[in-house]
DNA sequence: CTATACCTTGGA
DNA sequence: CCAAGGTATAGA
C-alpha cells in the first residue's frame, strides 16, 4: 500500500518581507515520520539551497500552485524547534511589528542552534554546521565484579581508581584529579568489564546552583490578596473569550475580589492580566515564587522576565534556591553552549520554570500557564533590532493563545500599563476641569483629540501656552543643535482648532468600552486591553520608605564647593562610614556621559562618525566614542580657541571614586561598578560580592545598580545628579527619571535599619525630583497624564517611528521625503506624520539617520495601516528601512 | 534575498 | 537595432 504523500509548507530562514509566505515542499517517505512543525529544514529555493522552518504539515498541497513545481525536502536538520501555536505568535508579531516572518521565527530558535548557508570565496553555497550542540560528560563506575576485583601489586593506577570509585560514579574529569592520566587504566579495566564507562548529557550553565536555602516566608496581607486574586485567574480553566460582556464582568469581579468586597473565587479568563503594583521592599518576588509554586503543582510551567540589567546570579538564586533544579536561564550573557543546553532543559520537560531576559518568551515551555514580568516598566523590554517586539504585548499574546495567566510588577508601573487598569482616569478628570483639554475621556478609549491647527513643530506644540490648570509640557523632543524634531509633511484635514471626535464614553465604563472596541474593530490588536490592579502599599518589614533629601547643585556651587559632592552628602557618607555601615551611589550618565567642554567658548569633542559626543576615559587617558569605538588622545588645550579650561561636563565614575577618597576615611572600601570595570564574564557579578563581603564601604556605579540588589546593609543611597536623565531627548524622560530615583531610593535601609536618601540636583524644582522625593507617584502623573494627553503621547496615543538609514545622505532624505507623502496621501483623519527629520543621533557608523513619526489613536492599527503602503515603494539599493511600532525611544 | 524577464533609454 | 541599465516579479 502506498502511503499518501505528505506535504511541508516551509518559511525560509532568509529575512525578507517580500519572502514571507511558506512555500510547499514534498516530504520523503524517509523523512516523513520525523517531519514536524519547528523543524529546521535544507530545501532547495530559486536555484540555491536554503533553510526553512516547517511551520504546517499538509496531505494536500495548497491550491493553485503547480504540483510540478513542488521540489523534494533536502534535508531534516533538526527536531522541532517549536510548535504550531509559536507559529501563530510570530504570525502575529510579522504583522504588528512589520517584521519578517523569519526573523519573529528565529526567536524561537536557540542562537547557535542554526546551521547556516554562506557563499564562499568561489561563490558557491557551503552547508556550515550549528556552533553549539549538546556535550556528555563521560563518567566511571565499578561494575559488581569491580567491587571485588584485587588487582595486582604492580598496578597502582587500577588500584587508585578502584578504591576511588568505591564511593559511587564520578566524572573522569574529577577522577583525572585524583589520579594522574587515568586513561590508559580505566581503558584497561573496561575491557575487562570492571568499570563501566557511560556518556551522560551534561548541561551547561546549571552548575551555579546555590545552596542558599530560600525558605517560604509569611505572606503579609497584601501578598496574600495578590497570591489569592492570581491564584483565582490559574484555577480557572475555562475558555478564552472574546466576549466583550464577559470581559467587563471579569474585571468588575477580580476588582471587588481584590478589594475584599467578595470572596476569591473563580473567573472567566479575559483578560488575564494583572498589574502588581507594589513599593520598593513589598515583597513582590515572594508572589511570584508562590504563584509559580500553584502552577508547578498543577503540571503547568511558568515564564519569568527580569530586566537583563537585574539578571544577576542573585536574582537566580533565589529561583533556583525554592525550585531547584526545575529552573533554567536564559540571558544574553551565556554562552551559545550554555544557552542551548538550558533551552534543551526546558524542551525536554526537565525544568518546567525559565528565568530570564525579553527572549526567555519564546522559551519551549509546555503547558504554560503563567508569565511574570518583573520590573515590568524597565525599556530593555523593547527589543531595539527586528522583531522590534515589546515583551508585555506579546507575553499578553501568548497568554491569549496558550490560556495563561500573564503577572506584571513593578513599584513604578509604566503609563501604558497604568492606563490599561484605567489608573489614569483620575487624573485626566482632576485637572482639565473640562476646557480645552477633554471634556470627557476614558482612559483607553478616550475622545481621539487632535490640534488641527498644528504648530509646525513639536518643540512650538509644547511651548503652546497649556490650558488653565496645566503647566507647560516638558521635554519636548530637540535636537542639539537647537532645531526641532519635525515638520509636517502632512496637516489634517480639518480645519478649526480643536475637534473633538468619536463616541463620548462616561469615565466609570472606560475599560469595558476598551475591549468593545478591540472586538469592533477590524484591526483589533490585543495589546494592552483592559487589566485589573492590585496594590501593595507597605513594605514587608513594616517600615516607611526612607526619606529623599534633594540637594540644589546651583546653590552649593554659589557657596563656593566646585566638588560634585555636596556637603550634605559628604557628611552623611562620612556619618555612614563612620557607623561602618554601606552606601550606595548612583552616577547616571546615560548618554550623557563624560563629555569634555571647553569653559571658555563651549567646544565639545565629537566622534566624526557618530554625531555624538566622545566621552573621556582616564586609565588609559583617551577619548572614546561609545557607538563605534573610535579612539584619540585628550587635548591638553581646546583644540578651537586654544583655552587650557576643557573640563568634563558630567563626571565618570573615576573621577567620582577619585572625589570620593578624599572625603571618605583612607581604609573605606570603594567599589566601582560600569559598562568598564564589568566587561569581563560574572565581573558584574564578582562587583557585587565583593561589596556584600565587605563590613561596610561604598559601591559607585551608574544605573546597572538601581535595580536587582538587595543588601541590607545599604543605608545610605546618593543619587550624584539627577539631571542627566531629565535632560535626555525623549518625551519620556521626567517618567524615567522618577522610575529610577524612585528604584535606587527604594534599596536604602530595606531591613532593620534606617535608611537616607539624598539625591543632588541643578533642577530640584522639577516635578519628577519633587515626585521622587515625596515618594508620589500621583504627583508625577498629574503632570505627566496631562502633557502627554496634550502632544497624544503614548498611552494616549499610539506612534510608530519610521526610520531610514544609509550611507548616502541624499538619497536617504529623499527617500524619506517620499515615505512622508505617500504615507500621508490617505492618512486616516486624526492621524498625524511628522517629518522626515534627522534622527537625534543623526550620524551613526558612517550612515545618515531619518526618521518620520506616525501618531495615531490609541489601539490605532499602526502596521495594518503601515505595511501595504511601504510594500508599495520600494527603496533603492542602499537605503534601509524599519518601522518601530510603540516605540520605547526615538533616537 | 537573488535570478530572471521585461522594459526603457541612449548611442551606433 | 542592440546593448546597458533600471524595474518588476517569481521562487514551491
Amino acid at each position: 500500500m502506498r502511503a499518501q504523500p505528505l506535504y511541508a509548507q516551509v518559511v525560509l530562514d532568509i529575512p525578507s518581507r517580500a519572502l514571507e509566505r511558506a512555500y510547499d515542499y514534498l516530504v520523503p517517505p524517509d523523512l516523513a515520520v520525523s517531519a514536524a512543525v519547528g523543524c529546521l529544514v535544507a530545501v532547495d529555493f530559486a536555484h540555491r539551497p536554503a533553510l526553512g522552518y516547517i511551520t504546517k504539515l499538509i496531505s494536500e498541497p495548497t491550491a493553485d500552485i503547480d504540483t510540478r513545481k513542488i521540489k523534494p525536502l533536502t534535508q531534516l536538520l533538526s527536531s522541532p524547534f517549536f510548535d504550531a501555536q509559536a507559529v501563530r505568535l510570530a504570525n502575529w508579531m510579522s504583522e504588528e511589528y512589520l517584521a519578517p516572518l523569519s526573523d519573529c521565527l528565529r526567536l524561537f530558535v536557540p542562537p547557535g542552534a542554526r546551521p547556516r548557508f554562506k557563499k564562499d570565496t568561489e561563490g558557491d553555497w557551503q552547508f556550515r554546521q550549528p556552533t553549539a550542540r549538546a556535550v556528555d560528560n563521560r563518567w566511571v563506575q565499578l561494575t559488581a565484579a569491580g567491587y571485588d576485583y584485587q588487582p595486582p601489586k604492580a598496578a597502582h593506577k587500577q588500584r587508585a581508581i578502584i578504591d576511588a570509585l568505591r564511593f559511587g560514579a564520578m566524572l573522569v574529569a574529577d577522577l583525572a584529579l585524583d589520579v594522574n592520566q587515568p586513561h590508559a587504566a580505566l581503558k584497561a579495566l573496561a575491557g575487562r568489564g570492571l568499570v563501566e564507562l557511560t556518556a551522560r548529557r551534561h548541561f551547561r550553565g546549571s552548575q551555579a546552583v546555590t545552596d542558599r536555602s530560600c525558605p517560604i516566608k509569611q505572606l503579609t496581607a497584601g501578598q496574600s490578596q495578590a497570591l489569592a486574586a492570581i491564584r483565582a485567574l490559574l484555577d480557572d480553566t475555562g475558555h478564552n473569550t472574546q466576549d466583550p460582556a464577559v470581559s467587563k464582568r471579569f474585571v468588575t469581579s477580580v476588582q471587588a475580589m481584590v478589594a475584599g468586597q467578595i470572596p476569591p473565587q473563580r473567573f472567566p479568563r479575559y483578560p488575564a492580566a494583572v498589574l502588581l503594583d507594589g513599593i520598593t521592599g513589598s515583597g513582590k518576588t515572594e508572589v511570584y515564587l508562590q504563584a509559580i509554586a500553584t502552577v508547578l503543582q498543577k503540571g503547568g510551567s511558568a515564564c519569568v522576565l527580569v530586566p537583563e540589567i537585574s539578571l544577576t546570579p542573585q536574582t537566580v538564586s533565589r529561583f533556583r534556591a525554592r525550585f531547584g533544579e526545575q529552573v533554567a536561564v536564559l540571558h544574553s550573557r551565556l554562552s551559545a553552549g550554555e544557552r542551548f543546553d538550558q533551552w534543551d532543559l526546558l524542551r525536554s520537560g526537565q525544568a518546567q520554570v525559565v528565568v530570564g531576559a525579553r527572549s526567555a518568551l519564546f522559551a519551549p515551555l509546555t503547558n504554560l500557564r503563567l508569565i511574570v514580568i518583573d520590573e515590568e516598566h524597565e525599556s530593555s523590554y523593547k527589543q531595539g533590532s527586528s522583531p522590534r517586539y515589546g515583551s508585555r504585548d506579546v507575553a499578553l499574546k501568548r497568554a491569549q493563545l496558550c490560556g495563561a495567566v500573564v503577572v506584571l510588577g513593578s513599584a513604578t508601573p509604566s503609563l501604558e500599563s497604568l492606563a490599561a487598569c484605567g489608573a489614569l482616569d483620575h487624573f485626566l478628570y482632576a485637572h482639565t476641569d473640562g476646557s480645552a483639554l477633554s471634556p470627557a475621556s476614558g482612559c483607553l478609549n478616550h475622545p481621539w483629540q487632535v490640534h488641527t491647527s498644528e504648530p509646525s513643530d513639536l518643540q512650538a506644540c509644547a511651548s503652546e501656552p497649556p490650558p488653565s490648570g496645566v503647566s507647560a509640557p516638558m521635554n519636548p523632543v530637540v535636537r542639539k543643535d537647537g532645531s526641532s524634531l519635525s515638520t509636517p509633511v502632512a496637516t489634517l484635514a480639518q480645519d478649526g482648532m480643536t475637534t473633538t471626535v468619536a463616541r463620548r464614553h462616561s469615565p466609570s465604563s472606560s475599560a469595558q468600552d476598551a475591549s468593545n472596541a478591540d472586538s469592533l474593530s477590524p484591526f483589533a490588536t490585543p495589546s494592552l486591553h483592559c487589566m485589573s490592579r492590585i496594590l501593595l502599599p507597605e513594605r514587608v518589614s513594616g517600615r516607611p520608605l526612607p526619606p529623599v533629601e534633594v540637594v540644589n547643585l546651583s546653590a552649593e556651587f554659589h557657596t563656593g564647593n566646585r566638588s560634585m559632592y555636596s556637603a550634605r552628602l559628604k557628611q552623611a557618607l562620612l556619618q555612614t562610614m563612620k557607623r561602618r555601615e554601606k552606601a550606595v551611589l548612583l552616577l547616571n550618565r546615560r548618554g550623557f556621559a563624560a563629555v569634555l567642554l571647553c569653559r571658555d567658548c563651549g567646544f565639545v569633542p565629537t566622534c566624526a562618525h557618530c554625531d555624538t559626543s566622545l566621552t573621556l576615559h582616564q586609565q588609559p587617558p583617551q577619548l572614546l566614542c561609545h557607538y563605534c569605538d573610535t579612539r584619540s588622545p585628550v587635548p591638553a588645550v581646546c583644540p578651537q580657541c586654544g583655552s587650557i579650561y576643557l573640563r568634563q561636563l558630567s563626571p565618570g565614575t573615576q573621577f567620582a571614586a577619585d572625589q570620593l577618597t578624599e572625603i571618605v576615611p583612607k581604609d573605606t572600601p570603594i567599589i566601582r561598578m560600569d559598562a568598564d570595570s564589568t566587561r569581563l564574564k560574572d565581573g558584574h557579578q564578582r562587583r557585587l560580592e565583593e561589596f556584600a563581603a565587605a563590613s561596610h564601604g561604598v559601591l559607585l556605579g551608574t544605573q546597572m545598580i538601581a535595580k536587582g540588589l538587595d543588601f541590607a546593609e545599604v543605608t545610605l543611597v546618593g543619587v550624584l545628579i539627577a539631571d542627566t536623565a531629565l535632560k535626555f531627548p525623549d518625551f519620556r524622560a521626567a517618567e524615567r527619571t522618577y522610575q529610577l530615583l524612585e528604584q535606587v531610593a527604594g534599596r536604602a535601609g530595606r531591613a532593620g535599619k534606617e535608611g537616607r536618601v539624598v539625591v543632588q540636583t541643578y533642577w530640584p524644582e522639577h516635578v519628577a525630583i519633587r515626585a521622587a522625593a515625596a515618594h508620589s507617584r500621583d504627583l508625577l502623573l498629574e503632570q505627566e497624564c496631562v502633557s502627554r494627553r496634550l502632544l497624544n503621547y503614548p498611552p494616549f496615543g499610539r506612534l510608530a517611528n519610521i526610520l531610514v538609514w544609509g550611507a548616502d545622505q541624499d538619497a536617504i532624505i529623499s527617500q524619506a521625503r517620499e515615505l512622508g507623502i505617500h504615507i500621508a496621501k490617505n492618512l486616516p483623519s486624526h492621524w498625524q506624520l511628522l517629518g522626515p527629520s534627522p534622527c537625534v543621533l543623526a550620524k551613526r557608523q558612517d550612515q545618515y539617520r531619518w526618521h518620520l513619526l506616525l501618531k495615531a489613536p490609541p489601539h490605532a492599527p499602526l502596521a495594518q495601516y503601515l505595511a501595504p503602503l511601504l510594500r508599495g515603494l520600494r527603496s533603492p539599493a542602499g537605503v534601509n528601512r524599519a518601522v518601530d511600532i510603540d516605540p520605547q525611544d526615538l533616537m
